[in-house]
DNA sequence: AATGAATGAGAGTTCATTCAT
DNA sequence: CATGAATGAACTCTCATTCAT
């Protein structure tokens, strides 16, 4: 949409609307079914109702997806970012401390995906998962386990490295990805907003939760050693203003 | 219904068994539904269903309840309990530490209201709350506010008396809510057990999260001050024993 | 429909229209889906059609079968009169010549079967067998290898007993077959009346087909001397190579 | 779609291959429409499987013919052969006997007609001739009723010349054309093969078929006496009369 | 009060037909 | 001429809801 197109524009534009629409309308069928999905669920969106949100009729939407539970798949496949693959690699060559390993990791997550569109995923699986059994096996696989893993080795490397104090890693990996999901959950649900609760960010929200994993709520011990500093990020703990 | 039965045993039965089952009904029918709509949704589940498993008739159900909608909201009502209004009074009257004070609720709340079946109505909100906007905000006003509130008071308690670092109290109650939150999910969602992933005891883990939010994951700097005696419970955290 | 009817009847009232309908619904459905599938076929019946002729509404319908198919299928079936393996245990005990066999045989098949709607089977089968495999399988053993056995019986008794000359049995049945179907067809196939050819009797046609059957078309001929060197072919007949 | 085809290369196909198909096109159309509608029925048959199966796209079906409708007439008027009114005027000149000429025109009949592919179409007319009644009226003018006169002229002309016994002869065309229609039935329908009947030889039996009208199954009775008498029934033979 | 047969609006899906290219 | 993407009327089937019993 923003990549600049020149020669290939021309060529595109000699092959006519109709065809290039064609090539276009998966896509957009696509983009109007998890809009409404998320917005419905599954059951109550009506298959016209999403060819008509596209632009197209009903006929049409059968054109390109079996079914409407085939629709509710490719939404759900075409909306899975394997971007968690891509960093574990980066994970390795990290050269930090682990306690911003796992700020930026958040922050990023926030920016990249929970802050998206896509991050009404989490609800639809939520929601449908259960009549999707294939699917939210697939989802568990190329979206939950990635991330699980991710998080593992982050806390792993902080332990080994003497960072973090020995802990149940699987209890510790839940703890970071809880707040993750209820952004994720606050984000796609419209409603909360209709409330005075109008001023949350997320994004403050998630660095608060990590400096608190990472520290605590309680007031630091006499020592002043506290925290040195970290830097990636202006903090928004209060307490260090303080 | 082919059973031959004497009349005296049939005016018996009908002043038995089928009294006392009169009045139960709507309570059966409103036990029956929450454990289908939390199971499949509420559009994927079918009326007769319900009251199958009720064991009644279609036709009784609609004797009680009007609609399927209004069944819907019978049942989020029905399971809203009204403990955290309870919890606020007790709250006055506590004489311990807020970290243990913090504790204690994260673990009776799970005991009495996270690992029942009412831990269902959040996932059941979090589907179908678009599609009943009334409902979700008396949902909000009856279950979330309270819960909010009563965490709000607790976070303060600690800042107030010294023992929290002062802080954003909102993003604090986040902070405790979210891996309830995630518990409630996946109480009621059997898929998961389906993985590997049997082991995973949510009453431990909220411990876990409870001592994390408190001090921090980091391994504790290096005065020997410790976190003192909280004492409140036998802690799942492996640092506490080094 | 015509029997009479006295204390049953009474019983029955007992029961109520709802459930007198009830039980006679299934039976109300598959006669008037025989008549639509074989006045329009199969896929020109629409559903609602069948349950308006019933008198019923287009869900009632699916209440009693549970697709069109079933539905196609439960008429195939009930209107399989398995009269024939009844008539192969007469067969063991007729007295009389097999000419008076066969032109018993045909008469009183048209009778049963051919001038009853049941007829209307073969034409449905005909034009629907290839789209219901199992179904044409099924009625080819239910139907159509009974009546073949039946003939097959009965011509080879009549070469047994020297009444009929050798012949291949095959070809004998499919002579004598051949005319019932065709009937059956014009049976079921109004349209020919529309021409001017009302005045064809079916009973008449099958008696005339029996006796050509048996004697032939020619005229006796005086001397033995046979019917001369046709030669225009190899014939297969048997007996003229005695 | 994408092999570079140079100007020379284009000009040559469009008017070598293009043109030659441009004027095949309904023709191969009707062809596969035949087919199509043969094995599986009208409506059981896709426009866009006929257009496939003639190699061309689902639109330029529709530019041959107004519609699926359209379609259907002509496969039935284009299959329609006018051999009888030719082999009308051949019977004049006939010399042989008449018996002769029953036996070739079944045979020639079989080789000419029945066992070709038009043969579906009295399967066709049967199956949809409800739904299409001009066309049914169409068919019976140009097929049906030129095949029956032809056999009245032979019938008559067998009755005339005395080689035949009078009868009526409205009954003997059907007890003629039965046989032909069976074989047609069988021909088009690849159904039977599945069974064990694999060796069934229609022409062999129209042969058979012919023999049996002409003399009958019976053994020849040595003495004049016929077959005695049967009684059961009144026999509407009408030689046995004179 | 309870039943369950009946209903019919409504949803998913198909496919003959059109028309911009 | 030919294409095939798009259409939308028509059809099958579902299920919340009603009501005679």
């Amino acid at each position: 949409m923003n990549a600049p197109r020149f020669l290939a524009d021309k060529l595109c534009a000699a092959r006519g609307k109709r065809e290039r629409r064609k090539e276009a309308r998966p896509g957009e069928l696509l983009e109007a079914a998890l809009d409404l999905f998320v917005e419905k669920g599954f059951a109550a969106t009506r298959s016209e109702e999403v060819a008509a949100r596209a632009g197209v009729s009903k006929g049409t939407l059968f054109l390109y997806f079996q079914s409407k539970e085939e629709l509710f798949k490719a939404v759900v496949r075409e909306n899975l970012t394997g971007e968690f693959t891509e960093w574990n690699r980066e994970l390795d060559e990290y050269e930090g401390s682990t306690a911003d390993m796992l700020r930026d990791c958040m922050r990023v997550w926030w920016q990249k995906v929970g802050s998206t569109k896509a991050s009404g995923l989490a609800k639809l699986m939520l929601s449908e998962g259960r009549n999707f059994p294939e699917l939210a096996e697939f989802y568990y696989r190329e979206a939950v386990q990635p991330r699980h893993e991710l998080l593992r080795r982050i806390i792993r490397r902080g332990i080994e490295r003497g960072e973090f104090a020995p802990m149940d890693v699987e209890f510790a990996v839940q703890s970071v990805i809880a707040p993750m999901l209820l952004m994720m959950l606050k984000q796609s649900d419209g409603a909360s907003a209709t409330e005075g609760r109008a001023a949350f960010d997320p994004e403050a929200f998630l660095a608060f939760h990590a400096e608190t994993l990472l520290h605590g709520l309680c007031r630091p011990a006499p020592s002043p050693a506290a925290t040195t500093a970290t830097g990636s990020q202006p903090l928004p703990r209060i307490e260090s203003q303080s």
